[in-house]
This record gives C-alpha cells, sequence and structure tokens, in this order.
DNA sequence: TCCCTGATTTAGGTATACCTAATATTTAGG
DNA sequence: CCTAAATATTAGGTATACCTAAATCAGGGA
C-alpha cells in the first residue's frame, strides 16, 4: 500500500464507494443497485460487486450487501460518509472564503482533498469559517456529530410552472448542483446562486426571472433555461 | 490505480522517491545509494531497486540509474522533487500564518497535501502569504522556475564550540529540522526558532544561551542541548 | 408458467507498490 | 590478490483496485 497512515481509516476509494451510496440512496432512502453505483463511480459494475464483497466481510462492516438485492450503509459507514461530505463542504467553502476560488473549481479540488485532511485540519478551517451549516453551493454540512441537516427543497426540472394566464410564482433558490462546472459557470453568469429569488413565469417550463430579495419584484429580462440547467437548480417556496 | 486524475503526473509514491533522491544527494551532489533511500523512506531496499529500475525504463526517466552505482535525479526528475518540496514548505507556512497550527504539527500534514494540491492551489496560498522565501522552519522554498534559493549553513553538531577561556561567539539560527515533532517542541520551548540569536558558550559542546538580537548580550541562563538536538539546528555566523 | 432480457456475479487477468529470501556484486581488509 | 562483509539485485509472493468476458439470477410479459 502506498497511502498508509492516513487519518481517516479507509481508503480514498472505499470512501468514494461510500459517498456514492449516500448519495445515491438519499433520494427514496433505500438499497443502491449495483449498476448505479457503478455509473456513478465511473467503473466497471463487476468492480462495484467486488468492492461490496469485501466491504460486507470486513470485521467491521461499512455496508450491509446482499447478493442482488444492493447495499445500504451500516450506521459506521453512514458515519464515515458523512465525514467525508463534511470534509468536502467545509473545504469548498474554504476554497471559496479564502482562497478566492471561482464557484465551478471548488468541487474538483474538494473532491481530492477531502480524503486527506486531518481532525485537525477540519477543525481549523471549521473555526476560521464561523463553523458555517452550508456550502456555496446551498448545500448543508453534516455536523461534527454526524448529523446531517436535512432541508427540503423541489429540484427545479421537477416543478410545473403556473398555468398560463395565472400570476408568476416566487421560489428561492435553495442550493444548485457541483459536478458541472460548465452548468454552474452559466448558472451564476445569469445571477442563479443560492439565496436568489426566482420567479417561475407562467406556462412556459424552465421560463424564469431573477426577483428582488425585498419586493419579488422582476429585475431583468426573462431567463430560458434548459431542462439540463433545471436538473442543477433546487428551490423552495418563499415563505419556508 | 485509485488515485487517477492527480494535478501531477507522478503517484505519490513516485514524488516520495523523488523527494528522498533530492534529499540526501544535497549533501554531496552525487549519486544515491539504494539502501540510504530505503531507509529513509522506511521500504526495503529491495523495493528501492524496484521502483528505481522502472523509472529509469520510463519515456522519460525522472532519474538515472545504474545497477549498483546508485541514482541520480535527471533534470524533470529534480523540476518535479523541487515542485513536490515548494507545495511542501507552502503549506506548512500557510498552515502556520493561516491556520495558526503549532510548529511542530506542519510536518505531517504537509507531507500528505503536498501531493495533492492543485496549480492554483499552489498559486492562491502564495499570494495570499505574499509570496514567502522561506518556511516556518527556515527552509528556502523553491521558486515556481524549480530553482532553489541557496542558502549556506552548518549544522551546530558541527561546529566546535570556542576554545575554553575565550569570548562566546554569536550565530543567527537559520533552521530547523521538520521531521522530529518531539526534538521540535524541545527546541521552540527553549526559544531556539529560526532568527534567533544563539550565543555559543567556550569549551562545553552543545551549551548554548539566547542572545538578544539588538546587542547580542545574553538574556537568559545557558540551555544545555542534546547531540540530538544539535542535529536538528542549523545556524550562520551573524554576519551573513 | 416459461422464458427473455437486463442486471449481477464469477472467473481470470493487469498494474502498482510493497514484502521476504536467495543470489550476486562490490569493496575493503588481511 | 583474494575473501568476507556490506550492499544490491533477482525471484517469487501479497494486497488493492481495477478490467473484460463468461456465467447466472430475477422479474415481467406472453
Amino acid at each position: 500500500m502506498t497511502a498508509g497512515h492516513r487519518p481517516g481509516r479507509s481508503t480514498e476509494s472505499v470512501d468514494n464507494y461510500l459517498k456514492a451510496i449516500l448519495a445515491l440512496s438519499e433520494p427514496h432512502g433505500g438499497r443502491v443497485m449495483s449498476k448505479a453505483l457503478a455509473e456513478r463511480l465511473g467503473v466497471a459494475p463487476a468492480s462495484v460487486t467486488n468492492m461490496l464483497q469485501k466491504l460486507a466481510a470486513a470485521p467491521a462492516p461499512l455496508v450491509e450487501y446482499e447478493r442482488h438485492r444492493g447495499v445500504l450503509l451500516s450506521p459506521a459507514g453512514r458515519r464515515r460518509a458523512l465525514e467525508i461530505v463534511r470534509h468536502h463542504r467545509l473545504i469548498e467553502t474554504f476554497l471559496y472564503e479564502v482562497l478566492d476560488y471561482p464557484l465551478e473549481e471548488l468541487h474538483e479540488e474538494a473532491e481530492r482533498l477531502e480524503h486527506f485532511i486531518s481532525e485537525r485540519f477540519e477543525a481549523r478551517i471549521a473555526a476560521k469559517l464561523g463553523h458555517p451549516r452550508t456550502d456555496p453551493h446551498g448545500h448543508s454540512i453534516p455536523t461534527l456529530e454526524g448529523e446531517m441537516p436535512h432541508r427540503s427543497s423541489l429540484l427545479l426540472a421537477e416543478v410545473t410552472p403556473p398555468p398560463a394566464g395565472s400570476a408568476s410564482c416566487v421560489y428561492v433558490v435553495d442550493s444548485v448542483s457541483d459536478r458541472d462546472a460548465t452548468a454552474l459557470r452559466n448558472l451564476e453568469a445569469n445571477g442563479i446562486t443560492p439565496g436568489a429569488r426566482l420567479r417561475l413565469l407562467p406556462g412556459e417550463r424552465f421560463l424564469v426571472s431573477l426577483a428582488e430579495p425585498a419586493t419579488g419584484d422582476a429585475s431583468a429580462q426573462p431567463i430560458s433555461l434548459t431542462r439540463e440547467d433545471a436538473q442543477e437548480i433546487w428551490i423552495r417556496p418563499l415563505s419556508a
């Protein structure tokens, strides 16, 4: 082995499996199938099976796995996955706030570093940042205790716009995805960042405009989003 | 492979071999033998031979290696080694200045992270720190262009103190080693950090006292160092 | 119910980077 | 100059994490 004495006990690769299982099980809360994992991790399905078998056979398994029935995080596995997500999001926040990284370059750097920082590093950047609760993309940062603060939000791509002729309605941008740098740059250029007010125009899907934070008035010309863009944006009702 | 798309081209392990060859060849400037490398890297001599053969056989070799005659860095290998050393020392400086790490914990964290930061990360922390020329241990930081600024200094363990009865003489602490955290904590507790004035008392080896920066006067009771401590301290004459 | 298709798993193989034990080379002492 | 000790190399093996190709399994439609 070449990555021997890492602060955490697991390898970079194992960390990535755990993170992927967490992310894919989040929507439905159930078991995750190998194919989905293989796709997300960019490896062959056979590699996934192999890894899951090894993980499940370990003395203190990080996953529960049954042949042909998919995989689930064990409590320990979930704790580790959340620790890595916490690292990732704290690092992103740090790069953004302290090192002035552009929004769309946060993910790649954090994706690498999240596996290698010590507890001390984590603690120090968290303190420096004033223990932030969300990262620059609007995602919740898991707590030190391994709790993931829940946020309820809607994927813009799945929201039906108000019927033609009726009034438009205003939402708040809850978060944007960090995984596609190009889309992210595009959204940012249009002012669509976490906290922004988004007015859904009636009738047409994915036709929106920015709204003034205070008044809710439209402040710019309509923005026509692609379906792909809408897949990257989570919104919540203004009131909540 | 598990550490795929790293900013640099080489692996963590290869980086460490290059750094070790650089460090061990620095004193005499000549070839480095497998045994010395094996000791420094904490691997078996056979593993070193293996790695050197592979490195030397690569299309654009990072080392020049001849069986039984030791190894030398190629220009490309030296460039890469200096890049990693630059990373290491910039990270140490950053951890110390920005994240308030204690001196003796810099090395371990930097040793891990040096392999994984991007060019952008390097550039940003260098800018944030005002492009420092030395790290908190007093070591020169290689330039972006791959030059290692030379500093001439003497290992305290090898300096003969002034003869008994004659005057003591004053040196400046040029640098302290970063590899032994315990020794480092001890030195720091005694005020022996880069830039401190050190008065060598006559006769006894390793018997020193701190001196006032301005006057050169002794400002404290004598400090009795062990031979091991003296192996960790580099000094230069006051004038230089 | 049966079978077909897609998903999953098994089998067998690659590359990296390490190990130990056995062998070979160099060098320094007599 | 020749041998013994120190050093280096070869040979063969382990573990991780990936791959492809060849079985095998599970669930839905005829």
